[in-house]
DNA sequence: CCGCTGGCTTAGGGTTCTCATAGTCAGCAC
DNA sequence: GTGCTGACTATGAGAACCCTAAGCCAGCGG
C-alpha cells in the first residue's frame, strides 16, 4: 500500500530517482529563513515591532544576533531599515516590512497552526480573526477552481513554459 | 502612517510591550523544523522519498546527518520508521509521514510558493495541480466564513477558555 | 560638557550543524 | 565463506549560530 500524503510526480519527475532538485524553491527560501531567530524576527514585524532594542527583547534573542539577523533581512529585501524623525526628539530607525516581507506571512500562519494543533496542548495561545467578520483564520491549499486540497490529491508537474 | 502589513493586536496583547510571546507556537514548531535539512527532508518524504540513502542523496546532505535529522524527525513523530520485507528480499527500512508529519505540508507549500515568487525568476521549476481538475494549487489564509483574508486584515486575541 | 538612551559593534567562548572519509554489521548471492 | 548492498555509526574538523559582557557613538537634556 502506498502512503496516501505523498504527491504524485508526473511526467518527466517521474521517477524521482531520475531528477535532482536543483532549483528547488523551498531550499531557496530557507537560505533566507531558516533560522529561528529570523523567522521570530519576522514573527515580531507583524506583530507591529521596529525598534532595534525591541527585537532582541521580544524575541529573546542577544543584540549581536539581532543585529546580525536584521542586517540580513535588509539585505535580502525582507525588511527596509528608515529614518525617522518625531518633533522634538532626534533621528531614529525603525525596520519594516516590504512587500516581500509582508508576503512570508503564509508561511508562518502555517508553522502557527501546525504547532497550535500538534505542539501545545491548549490549542495554542492566540488566535488569529478576520477583522470584518471576527472569524478565525485557518491557512489552507485550494485549486485555482476553488477546491480544497490535500497533499495526497495533488499531482507535480515540471513547470511548463 | 502606520504599516498595513502588520496584524492589530487585540485585549491584552496591546500593547506588545506588556506580554511575552512565551507559549508560541511558532517558536515551538522552529525547535522542530528550524534546520534547512529537517525541512528538505520533509519535502522528500512528501516526494515519496521512504529509504534512508535516498534521503541522503536527494537532499543533498551527509550520511551522517541524514542519520541524526531522520532519528529526530522519528522521535518528533513526523516520520515513523517501519520495517517490510518484499518476497525473496531481506528485510529492510523505510521512513513515512505519519500524520503529524503529512500535516507540516502547507508549510512547504507556503515556502514553496513564496521562493517561487521572489526567488526564482521563472516563477519555480515546478508546479502543483490538483489532480480532479488539474488546476494549479495556491496556499492563503481565509476566515470561518470563508473570506480571504491578509495579514493587514487581521486581529489577534489571546485565545479564550 | 556630563550623563543618559538608543542603536548598535567587539571580543571571547560554547553548542549545533555540516562536511568528508572511513568503518561496521546483517543478510542474502554465489 | 567472500563479496555486495543497504543502513547506518564513528571520527575529526570547519562553519554557523548563539551567548554574555563590555565598549562605542550620536544626540538630546540639563
Amino acid at each position: 500500500m502506498t502512503n496516501t500524503s505523498t504527491v504524485r510526480l508526473t511526467g518527466a519527475l517521474e521517477p524521482r530517482s531520475g531528477w535532482k532538485a536543483e532549483r528547488c524553491t523551498i531550499a531557496k527560501s530557507l537560505e533566507v529563513v531558516s533560522t529561528r531567530s529570523a523567522l521570530l524576527i519576522m514573527r515580531e514585524a507583524f506583530y507591529g515591532t521596529t525598534r532595534f532594542d525591541d527585537f532582541a527583547e521580544r524575541v529573546g534573542i542577544s543584540e549581536p544576533v539581532a543585529a546580525a539577523r536584521l542586517r540580513e533581512l535588509v539585505e535580502e529585501g525582507l525588511l527596509e531599515r528608515e529614518d525617522y524623525r518625531e518633533p522634538g526628539q532626534r533621528t531614529r530607525q525603525q525596520y519594516r516590512l516590504t512587500a516581500k516581507g509582508a508576503d512570508l506571512f503564509p508561511v508562518l500562519v502555517a508553522l502557527m497552526k501546525w504547532g497550535d494543533r500538534w505542539l501545545d496542548d491548549r490549542g495554542g495561545p492566540i488566535e488569529l480573526l478576520h477583522r470584518d467578520c471576527g472569524e478565525p483564520v485557518e491557512v489552507s491549499l485550494h485549486c485555482a477552481a476553488g477546491h480544497e486540497v490535500h497533499s495526497g490529491e495533488i499531482d507535480v508537474a515540471r513547470r511548463r513554459r
